[in-house]
DNA sequence: TTGCTCATACGAAAATAGTCGTATATTCGG
DNA sequence: CCGAATATACGACTATTTTCGTATGAGCAA
C-alpha cells in the first residue's frame, strides 16, 4: 500500500473541494457562485485556483467543450481522514479522544440525538 | 463575551505551542531540542519564530535574564476548540459528527477503552 | 584580558498562498 | 455580421510564512 500523493490542499482549495464532493460534477461559475455565498472573491481567483488545483491533480476536468467541467479528483473520506491525523498529532498531542471530547462539546456545532445515536453505535463496535 | 484576538497559529507555531502547552515553561533551546525529534530546523528559525509569537502575543517570555523563558500565553483547549470550529466547517461540512466518527474510526490513532468510557460518559451527558 | 560558547536581534531571501487585471476566444441573439 | 456576454489562459503583484546568515554582546574559564 502507498500513497499516490501527499495531499495537502489548502484552505481555498478545501472550500472548493468541498463544493465539489457535494455536487459531483461543476462549472467554475457554479463553484464561484457557491463560494460567494460564503464570501468574497473574483471570478478570476476562483477559476485561477481551480487551474492550480487541477494541475496538482486535486481535481480533474473536462475540458472538451467551451465550458470545462470540474470534478473532485480525491476522495473525500481518505482526504478528511489524512488531514485529521494531521491535526490529531499537530494539535492534540496524538490523543484522538481528546479531539472527540472538544468536537462534541463544541457549542456552535451541536449534534442531535439521532448523530449522537449514530457515535454510539460506534462506540459500542470500538468496545468489543 | 468578547474575543480578545482572533487566534489563529500557523502549524510551525502550533508545534511550538504543544511544547510549551506540555513544557509550560521553557527556553528557547528546550523547545528546539524538541522540535529537532521531529523535524530539521536551524536554532535561529526557532528563535526567529518564538519572537515573533511573542509580537503576536501568542507566547509571553521573561527576558529579565540573558536566556529568555517563554510560555504559552493563548489557553490550550480554547485554541484547540477554535481551531476545531474551523475544521469542523472547513472539513466536514459543519458536521462535527462525521468528524468524531472519522477521528474515532483512525487506525493509527486507537483509543484505548479507558478513552472510549471517558467518551462513552460525556456522550451520556449530551443525551439528556 | 582573551577567546570560546551561547544567547538574542535583525534583515532579508525563499517558499507558499491568494488576488486580480487583461488578453483572447467562443457563443449567441438580433 | 456585429457586439455583448461569458469562458479560459496567463502573468504579475501582494501577503504571509518559513528559513537562515550575520551582527552583537554576555558569561565564563584559563
Amino acid at each position: 500500500m502507498s500513497a499516490p500523493k501527499m495531499i495537502k490542499p489548502t484552505e481555498s482549495e478545501l472550500e472548493i473541494l468541498q463544493i465539489l464532493w457535494r455536487k459531483g460534477l461543476a462549472t467554475v461559475r457554479e463553484v464561484h457562485e457557491e463560494l460567494l455565498l460564503t464570501k468574497e472573491a473574483g471570478y478570476t481567483t476562483t477559476l485561477k485556483l481551480m487551474q492550480i488545483m487541477n494541475e496538482k491533480g486535486i481535481v480533474k476536468r473536462d475540458d472538451s467543450m467551451r465550458t470545462h467541467i470540474y470534478q473532485a479528483a480525491v476522495n473525500k473520506e481518505k482526504t478528511q481522514k489524512h488531514l485529521l491525523s494531521k491535526i490529531i498529532d499537530n494539535l492534540f498531542g496524538g490523543s484522538p479522544t481528546q479531539l472527540v471530547i472538544q468536537a462534541l462539546g463544541d457549542e456552535s456545532h451541536k449534534a442531535s440525538p439521532e448523530e449522537l445515536e449514530k457515535i454510539q453505535v460506534l462506540l459500542n463496535s470500538l468496545k468489543k
